[in-house]
Parts: C-alpha cells; sequence; structure tokens
DNA sequence: GTCAGCTTGTGAATCTGTGCACATGTCTCT
DNA sequence: AGAGACATGTGCACAGATTCACAAGCTGAC
C-alpha cells in the first residue's frame, strides 16, 4: 500500500516526539485517513498492536521499514544534471531516508565535471560502472522529455530495475521493470481543474466532495 | 479524472507530430492504459469523437484544456526557496504550460533579494501582496517539514485556494482548499517496496502483476 | 445506393477499495 | 479476582472504478 510510507513518516516524527504507543485513531488522524483503514493497512503487516493499548510506535516503525525494504540503503542514480537533477542531488534528505545518490550523470559535456550537491556530474557512458558499481538498482529519471526514453533504455540497459520519471512523457520499458512518474506539470493541472470547478460553480458554491485520483506507477 | 492531464500531453505531442485523428486504441496505447477507460474518460466530456473514425487531436485538446480550466493562466507562488524552491522557479516547463511564478517567497533575510530563474525572491511578509497583486489562486510549498503548516497557514489566509505541498507532513487546511502533496521520499519508498518483493520473491521469480497505489489529493 | 469495415458510446458484470459495526482480547482500578 | 473501559482485528455491505461486450453510427469503395 502506498500509505505505508506516509504512516512511517508520522510514526518517525512519533518517536522523536517521545510516542511510545498510538492507537489506529490517533495515527489515522495524523495521516488523514480513516481508523478503519489504519488497522487494516497494519493487520497487512501481520498485527503487531495490542488490544486496549495500540501500537508500538518503536516496533511498527521497525515493521514498515522492513516491508518497505528500507532496513538498508538503496543508491540511486541521477539522469540529467538540469534545474531539478541538481536540486535532486542537492536534497539531503534522500541520503537520510536511505536513498544516498550513488552518482549524477549528464550528456551534456559543459555540465559534466561541475559539481552539484556534493557530487561531481559524470558523463553519461559511465552510467553503466555507476550502476555496477555501486550495485545501484534506482534510477532517477531528470532529463528533458526528449531525452526520457533514452535515459530509461539505458538505465535498464545498466541493470536499474526502478525508475522514477520526472519527465512528462509515458515511458516503455520491459516487463518486470518498476516505474513511476512524477509530473508536477500534471500535478498542477490537477489543482487548476479544482480552481476551474470552484469557478464554475455559479449557483451552488456547495463544498462537495472531491473525489481524489490515483497517481501513476505501474510494473510493467 | 486524473489522467485528463495525462491524455493533454500525449494529445498536443501527437497534434505537434501532425496527427489530426486519433482513435481511442491509439491514445490508450500512448497513455499505458485501457481503451475502453480512455473512451469512458471522454465521454465524460460530453462525447466528441466520431464513429468509424476517432478523435480530432485539435479539439481534444482544446476540450481537455478547457475542463481542465487551462485556457487561461494559473498564476502561483512558489514558498520557500530552498534547493527544491530555486529549481521550481527556475524550471521554464511551467510557465510554459500556464503556470507562470507569480513570484517566490522566503523568511530566510538571506535568500531574500537573490535571483533565482529570473525572479528576485522576496520576503515572506509580502506573501499577502503578491497574491492580491496577481490574483493568484495556487501555493507551491518548498519549505522544510517544519515550516510547512505556517506556510500553508499563511498562504490561506493570503487567499490562496489551492495548494502543491512538496514538504513531507500533512497539512491541515480549512474546508474548501484544495491540497495535493507531492512527497519525493514516498515515491522512492514505494520504489524500494517494489524492489524489495523483487529481492523476496526467493522462489516464484513469477512476473506478478504489480497493484499501483493512489496518490494524495483532497479537497478539505 | 448498398455493403463492409472501423470506431465510438454505453449497459452490465466484475473487481477493488472503503467504512461500519462488532466480537475478541488486554489493561487497570478497586 | 472481577468488572469496566478501551482498542484491535475482521466479516459484511456498499460505492466507485475498471473491463467486457455489443449495438449504433460513420466512411469509403464498388
Amino acid at each position: 500500500m502506498a500509505r505505508l510510507p506516509v504512516y512511517l513518516q508520522i510514526l518517525v516524527d512519533q518517536a522523536e516526539a517521545g510516542v511510545a504507543n498510538i492507537s489506529s485513531e490517533g495515527l489515522a488522524e495524523l495521516a488523514g485517513v480513516n481508523a478503519a483503514k489504519v488497522r487494516k493497512d497494519l493487520s497487512y503487516l501481520g498485527s503487531y498492536g495490542t488490544r486496549g493499548v495500540g501500537y508500538e510506535v518503536d516496533y511498527l516503525v521497525y515493521q514498515i521499514r522492513r516491508e518497505l525494504g528500507l532496513d538498508h540503503d538503496w543508491p540511486g542514480v541521477i539522469v540529467g544534471a538540469g534545474n531539478l537533477g541538481q536540486a535532486l542531488a542537492g536534497y539531503g534528505g534522500f541520503t537520510d531516508r536511505g536513498f544516498p545518490v550513488a552518482g549524477i550523470v549528464d550528456i551534456d559535456d559543459d555540465k559534466v565535471d561541475t559539481v552539484v550537491g556534493g557530487a561531481r556530474v559524470r558523463p553519461l557512458d559511465e552510467l553503466p560502472q555507476i550502476v555496477a558499481g555501486r550495485n545501484v538498482s534506482i534510477g532517477v529519471i531528470a532529463t528533458p522529455p526528449a531525452s526520457a526514453q533514452d535515459a530509461a533504455d539505458r538505465l535498464v540497459k545498466a541493470g536499474v530495475t526502478s525508475i522514477l520519471n520526472f519527465a512528462p512523457v509515458v515511458l516503455s520499458v520491459p516487463i518486470g521493470i518498476t516505474i513511476r512518474k512524477v509530473d508536477l506539470a500534471v500535478e498542477l493541472q490537477i489543482l487548476s481543474y479544482h480552481e476551474q470547478r470552484r469557478a464554475t460553480a455559479q449557483s451552488g458554491g456547495q463544498l462537495h466532495a472531491v473525489p481524489n485520483e490515483p497517481g501513476r506507477g505501474a510494473t510493467a
């Protein structure tokens, strides 16, 4: 479930705040979801709550980490050292959360050897070495749309099995490769849609509940 | 529907490539979804296809733009001029797609008056003027987690009605405000989860279909 | 003008996910 | 030790989304 990372986030916060136990209702409140859903989600992990008490925060953190595979680091490689690539490389939050940047590559010779976020930009050709050398399984595509498919092909060829794609194109990858897309313009367009609805709801002005839409993610 | 922006993306590409008509099957192929789903989605717009022929690309683009409220610009204001804020401000793609950056603000005096992506960083206090002055309805939160709720409060107070949140915290906002969260670490964790499954699938090695998870978005 | 070939639009079945409600189990206080 | 309060885990029903399958409609060729 995609909610586990959200729970994890909250639980880590709570643990740091000194909270030892939390109820499904409390967690639901913080996560902005239904309490029953929380229980269902957590029971999927194998039921680690205590009736009458709640869930032990530390243990739950451990279990979710384990389920998500966060009990060890997953180095990632960034393709594209433009605005976004640089921001990603420079954002320390990833390393903290178990996703160190194994390297950042770019096809543009002018960008190669510049340093962003403590990492030297390396030429695109070195992608295979980076992937093999540090056992990288996650690739991040931060290239212009036109280069994204090429980037994906190279990543797959180099041995990467999961891809996070920021380019606004639908990538085609071999079966077995997990791909996940984050399109910032799409997010804004969805907001625009709601604004539009707001503006168009002339007469009613009612606060209708807005159905939320799934993100994109698939294992081909 | 959250798929409309994806269709739009593809249709614009196709239009530029000189394609005049497209069938639901063709569009479905490019979008990576089921053809019937495409037809249902488009019929929701009011049925603008021609049986035996398909959909006229230009007209469909027009209709989707209209539905999404993309027939005019939606200026946005960015709160937080750190790595991510700077990258967002500097990424020209937003302006191109109808989301010009009305301004970028930061609470840190050291960052104020620096120039990123052609925009001068302004002090947080000026948020109300920026919002009022350019009729901004969309706010983007690119602050550290600890400041995100404050940023949201200020945005709402200034009159913003839609928020795109990049901080890994659950924000609480008044009823009627549309909020949408993009958490990059969550995306990576979901990839990690799939990697984990891959690694744990010792015996089978089967290419099981992986269920994909919804993103977060809601109108409070 | 008619016929064959496509493609849309939509009713119906199915499947997934959500939320309620309650039985079950645990802890604490007296 | 017993009772009451509290919280989990889960069966069940419901709602929404997805997919199938097919009738209806358009185009072009003969």
